[in-house]
DNA sequence: AAAACAGTCAACCGCCGAGAT
DNA sequence: CATCTCGGCGGTTGACTGTTT
C-alpha cells in the first residue's frame, strides 16, 4: 500500500496533510511526547489526542524500524507470546523499533491460524479474556515485587561482597608483608582463610564477562562464584522460580534462558 | 481479463488504570 | 470519596494489494 494511497485513505495525506504530518513530528520534537490532546489542539491538527498519539507511536516515531520482521525477531515474538500471551506492548519492548501494533498484526497474519485449529467453543470469550487479563496483571505485579526484592538482595550482597573483598585483600597484603619481613616462618593452617584466598584468586583468574555474570547471577547462598555447572544450576532454579509464577504453557525450551534479560526488561 | 479470495496494515473503538480535581 | 480526563492497551475494522482460479 503506497503512502499516497494510505494517507489519502485515512485523511492524513494530500498536499496540505504532508505538512500536517511534519507538524506533528515537529511538535513532538520540540515539546516531547505526552499531552496528546494539547498536541492535537495546539498543532492545529484535525485529529484528537488519541489519534495523534497512535499516529506518532505506530508510524511517525523516528526510531521505528522499517521493513520485514526478521527470523530472529520472529523467534522472539514466538517465545514471548508463549510466555505472555497477547500482551503486545510488553512484547514490543523487547523488540526495539517495532510497535505493538506491528507485532500484533504480524502475529495475526502469520500465527493466528495455526493456533485457531482448536475449536473455539467458549461463548463467553470476552469474560474469560478479561479474567485472564486480570490474572496476568496480578501475576505481573507479583513478579515485579519479586524482582525488586531480588534486585535489593543483589545490591546488598554486592556491597557485602565488596567489603569482604577489601578485607580479604588487606589480609592477603599484610600476610605478604609479614612473609617478606620474616622469611620462612611456617604459616598456621587456617582452612577458612585458605578458602577465601583460593576464592579470591579463582575470581581474579576468571574473565571479565564471567566476573560480571557472577555478580549479576549471585548464587542462592549469596556467594559470588565463577563458572561451573553448580552455579548455573542454581541460577536456573532461581530464575525458573520466577518464571513459573506466570508460566502459561510451561514448555519453553532451553533457549529461553538466553532471553532472560530481555524478558525482564519490560517489567523494569 | 476479471472475479474471488487471502493477506497486510494503519487506524478506530472500547475498556481500564492512574492521577487530578 | 466520587467524578473526570488522559494515556495506554488489546481487539477489531476496512481499504488496499497480491495471488489464484
Amino acid at each position: 500500500m503506497s503512502w499516497a494511497l494510505m494517507t489519502g485513505q485515512f485523511g492524513w495525506g494530500s498536499i496540505d496533510e504532508g505538512w500536517r504530518k511534519g507538524l506533528l513530528i515537529e511538535y513532538v520534537r520540540v515539546h516531547g511526547e505526552g499531552r496528546w490532546n494539547s498536541v492535537a489542539r495546539l498543532a492545529g491538527l484535525r485529529r484528537n489526542g488519541k489519534s495523534c498519539r497512535l499516529r506518532w507511536v505506530n508510524y511517525l516515531r523516528p526510531d521505528l524500524k522499517r521493513g520485514q520482521i526478521t527470523p530472529d525477531e520472529e523467534s522472539i515474538i514466538l517465545e514471548l507470546h508463549a510466555r505472555w500471551g497477547n500482551r503486545w506492548s510488553t512484547i514490543a519492548r523487547s523488540l526495539p523499533g517495532r510497535t505493538d501494533n506491528e507485532i500484533k498484526n504480524y502475529w495475526r497474519t502469520h500465527f493466528k491460524k495455526k493456533t485457531k485449529l482448536s475449536p473455539d467453543n467458549n461463548s463467553d470469550h470476552k469474560t474469560k479474556a478479561r479474567l485472564l487479563k486480570r490474572q496476568q496483571f496480578q501475576q505481573q505485579q507479583l513478579l515485579q515485587q519479586q524482582q525488586q526484592l531480588l534486585l535489593q538482595q543483589q545490591q546488598e550482597e554486592e556491597q557485602e561482597e565488596l567489603q569482604l573483598n577489601q578485607f580479604d585483600m588487606k589480609r592477603i597484603m599484610s600476610l605478604l608483608d609479614e612473609t617478606a619481613q620474616k622469611p620462612a616462618p611456617e604459616l598456621p593452617y587456617v582452612p577458612q582463610l585458605r578458602q577465601e584466598v583460593a576464592t579470591a584468586v579463582s575470581y581474579l583468574n576468571t574473565t571479565e564477562e564471567q566476573q560480571q555474570a557472577a555478580l549479576f547471577y549471585p548464587t542462592i547462598d549469596g556467594n559470588v562464584s565463577g563458572s561451573g555447572s553448580d552455579t548455573s544450576n542454581e541460577v536456573e532454579v532461581l530464575w525458573d522460580g520466577l518464571w513459573n509464577l506466570d508460566d502459561i504453557n510451561g514448555n519453553l525450551g532451553a533457549t529461553s534462558k538466553v532471553w532472560l534479560h530481555s524478558l525482564a526488561t519490560p517489567l523494569c
